[in-house]
DNA sequence: ACATTTGCCAACCATCTGGTTAAACCAAGT
DNA sequence: ACTTGGTTTAACCAGATGGTTGGCAAATGT
């Protein structure tokens, strides 16, 4: 570990390597420990139990998700800009960050009411405007008839699922780990025109 | 528990349960004990290990989704037939084992290598005919040009994501369970006429 | 009728795991 | 030099966990 960090910073470097690999129930307090070169007491010392270590390394997590979420929901540009725009950053980020969409889905369905406490910080992304803007471009035409909720849950699947679910997809498919790295940065402009053909007028 | 299924039955019906809500590392074999309504001895009767026992429910969760997949894959109706009988099947399947692909998913990921002993069983979807069929599709004029392994990722994607990352999705989306089952029943339309539209020409 | 196998259980065991403690260390202030 | 405060460590602890054992009782075979 880098010695200009400091304990705390270690810690939670480790934790998040740890915690995103193996998830709450297969981390052990002593591979954090041993990640970050110190003794398991510290993690004690810092963070006072497992659970609460894990809650910090979780809503950092998502704290890097969300703002990706709402530039697309919130900002001013046309659907198909939003469709290109989000496609094209969020695979780029994605892959700075592999772990990262499947330990948050992971532990979200081993414990749904965490999400409350996501919630309560605030930025927390709703499609309010966004399914509003659909309609609004539905009815002028720019658009085929379709709602918002499920334009945005085709939105999210085309560019979440290929990371989460790459085990079996890469078997699927029968390739190797840097010919399926290939394909998912392809997707960067094969999901935005699938999209865009099929809902554009 | 029903008392006309044998203790082994029992066993392996109470594990799937557990390992499926809890995952491997989270189950308790005490648990899967109680819920068969057993001696935790009776585990390592039946099956030596929580490993071995693992493994049997994994491969029976598997070998429940593979002939899904190897319909759409390798029989012989047009690529539009094939999205749309998927699709529709595929959602009513789902909604009837709502933990199956998650567990699947998440464990594969904890376990890569894992992939190999289901390629050895037989019957592991693959999708080289697929591929051939979309190619010639497509030469004849009838689907626009479109990779078959990323028309395969899409179809994956759009039906299977819905599930997998729930909890997230209803919050974002902000509805109830009962109107999010709504949703994703709609879906067993929405999605093929979404993909129908995009590809064909 | 007797012997053997099979199914089952209560109690037990070794190890692991999250968490605690008491003492040592160390830099800064006086 | 001495105190003080935060930081770090080795050793320890209680409870949990996967797995084992020895014995018992009901089938099953002969």
């Amino acid at each position: 570990m880098a010695k200009d960090k400091n304990t705390e910073e270690k810690i939670l470097s480790a934790a998040k390597t740890v915690f995103q690999s193996k998830g709450m129930d297969g981390a052990r307090m002593q591979a954090i420990a041993d990640k970050a070169g110190i003794n398991k007491a510290m993690l004690h010392y810092y963070y006072r139990s497992k659970q609460l270590l894990f809650e910090t390394v979780f809503k950092n997590a998502f704290a890097l998700l969300a703002p990706q979420l709402n530039a697309v929901l919130n900002d001013d540009s046309s659907i198909e800009d939003k469709v290109k725009n989000f496609t094209s950053n969020y695979i780029s980020f994605i892959i700075k960050h592999p772990y990262l969409p499947n330990f948050i889905i992971q532990e979200l369905n081993r414990n749904p009411d965490f999400i409350i406490k996501l919630q309560e910080i605030g930025s927390f992304p709703t499609i309010e405007k966004f399914k509003k803007q659909v309609e609004i471009e539905v009815s002028k035409g720019i658009l085929k008839p379709i709602k918002g909720e499920q334009l945005f849950i085709h939105i999210l699947s085309l560019n979440i699922f290929p990371f989460v679910a790459a085990p079996l997809i890469k078997a699927f498919v029968n390739v190797d780990s840097k010919t399926y790295e290939q394909m998912v940065n392809d997707r960067k402009t094969e999901v935005s025109d699938f999209i865009i053909n099929s809902i554009k007028i």
